[in-house]
DNA sequence: CTGAAAGCGCTAACAG
DNA sequence: CTGTTAGCGCTTTCAG
């Protein structure tokens, strides 16, 4: 691998003065040309790590999931990818499965790699600590779900706001005992879906007893959602609806469902974020689309202004969901 | 940001004694509590750029995927993070879209940023080009799709023996004109699902020439999946079933099918790789399982081996595919 | 077993 | 505009 000095002696400069014309310094154009025809020839490129060290500064930040797999957040995870490039930066992907050590493993390993940055989407609201890398002047940016006392920016979904038109939609379908999954206890993301279910539900008039006694935690993923919702059809007097506030559980909860012979939309499904396949599940599925890859492209430009040296004091942006209906949802009893 | 220094002073010791402690020389077992104590004390831990530098490899590999927003990369992905984690590795992510150029430039980056190594599902077959890293003694581990004259450790899946399989189950569930709808013509994947597939209708006593005929290439995505299935049903004779190469083609060959008013089971269709969602179709679909989680993590266990050193001469793990048997093959007579 | 010293490749003052 | 110089933080001979 060639080095500065290698190029600097076949163009008959300094290393100085190679490394200007790799940084946008003042050389004169000749020189310029010549330094550049030599690294060509060598195939030198310069040495990233080296230019980390000096500069205390690197050009790969790190993206912190829970999990690449669901389809959320690699679609988040591809927003970031796609800004960062445009950025020159890199990204390391770390999953998390919502695992506060596995976490915390990986923060030290962005201080100890020294990362320009890092995006994440915290394990926990309220045990995932932020503090070391902010006090070491490390930007970062929460994104889909913010811990609560952490000092950074933060790029959000209204979830209170999805989750409220999600209900007040089953409502305005006739549904009257919607049940509701959402993800762990700890998750700001689950919280705030529950809440604008138990928000519309209350406004609804639905008493409070009935609307926990619906109410389930999953984990975000498939097996969650399946057990939940056999729960849920477990109960004395069972819903005839359900809002789902993740996909993947979404998947779960439709195969129980089937299980159990019962089918959408005699029994109302909504899924909080998409499905790639929503057009080939029968029936087509309501849901709340998720901005996923603008989630993850606004925090990496959030992210970049920071490295930038902006100085704005610290900002949260809320992006909004839309909802999408479809035939899950067109009626407790089945039209015909 | 304390550093190797900081934490001699802190000990008493020389950088020298403190950087054997965290790296596994001799030292005394006095003197090595005394630094362990005094590196948690100023909450050191060294600095993998410098160590980088220095010993010239990092402690980062390369993951260069198509699209981390499909689902059979994510979990490849997810495959390969785990097993770096276990060796202390940490995954860049890379999308290339199959787009040679920006592949170049990851590859690049790689190389600049002095990655400890690289695994690459190729943009494509015969244009990506490893040699720059092979050169360079940078291991490089091929996944999924392996560029033809590339000298490296590969893992790949065993398509042909799957496509095989799935024409097999087709035929034994008493479907005689079978179809099938492959990728494009140059990938290897399409070619040689499609050669599993002759040899499984030759076995059968099947014409070629009605093999060749009920033989389409389409795109690798739902639009030509599409196309290709209204053309197989326009057929004089038109097949009972058909072997879908890809899971987005198969969507497309779906929505078709239900266009002109034609359901599974009594019209065959079995998907090669699976739909997340595969489950929720309705009829179920049978599909030949991939083994992606297991492709990225043997990739990344393949190139720890590099890493430590293994002389072993080049080698190339193939997988085995699944056959997961569901109602969308159950036979060509609708049955109840 | 331990410390001193010499860089890894690059950039950022500082003179010239 | 250009070259010289001095490290960034760490590991690794080489003496002791």
């Amino acid at each position: 691998m060639a080095t500065i000095s290698d190029v600097a002696r076949a163009a008959g400069v300094s290393p100085a003065t190679v490394s200007r014309v790799f940084n946008g310094g003042r050389v004169t154009a000749e020189r310029a040309e010549r330094v550049r025809k030599a690294a060509a020839d060598l195939g030198f490129s310069p040495n990233r790590v080296a230019r980390s060290l000096r500069t205390q500064r690197a050009s790969v930040i790190g993206l912190l999931v829970p999990d690449v797999e669901n389809p959320f957040f690699a679609s988040l995870a591809r927003g970031v990818e796609d800004a960062a490039r445009r950025t020159g930066l890199s990204v390391v992907l770390c999953n998390t499965d919502d695992d506060v050590e596995k976490e915390r493993g990986y923060l030290g390993i962005a201080l100890a790699e020294q990362m320009a940055g890092v995006i994440v989407a915290a394990a926990s609201r309220t045990h995932t600590d932020l503090s070391a890398l902010v006090a070491r002047g490390m930007p970062v940016v929460a994104v889909d779900r913010r811990p609560r006392a952490a000092e950074v920016d933060a790029v959000t979904v209204d979830n209170q706001h999805g989750g409220e038109d999600a209900t007040v939609h089953l409502l305005e379908r006739g549904y009257r005992r919607i049940a509701c999954i959402t993800g762990p206890a700890g998750a700001s993301t689950s919280e705030d879906r529950l809440a604008g279910y138990r928000a519309a539900m209350r406004d609804a008039g639905t008493p409070d007893e009935q609307t926990r006694a619906c109410t389930r935690h999953g984990d975000f993923r498939a097996e969650g959602g399946h057990t939940a919702m056999r729960e849920l059809l477990a109960l004395p007097t069972p819903p005839d609806a359900v809002f789902v506030a993740d996909s993947l559980m979404t998947v779960g909860a439709l195969q129980a469902l089937r299980e159990a012979g019962i089918e959408p939309p005699g029994f109302g499904v909504l899924s909080f974020g998409d499905l790639p396949w929503a057009s080939l599940v029968r029936p087509p599925l309501t849901t709340v689309e998720l901005p996923s890859y603008d989630l993850g492209s606004s925090a990496a430009e959030l992210l970049r202004d920071r490295l930038a040296g902006s100085g704005k004091p610290l900002q949260t942006v809320v992006l909004r969901t839309v909802l999408q209906a479809r035939e899950s949802t067109a009626g407790p009893v089945p039209s015909g």
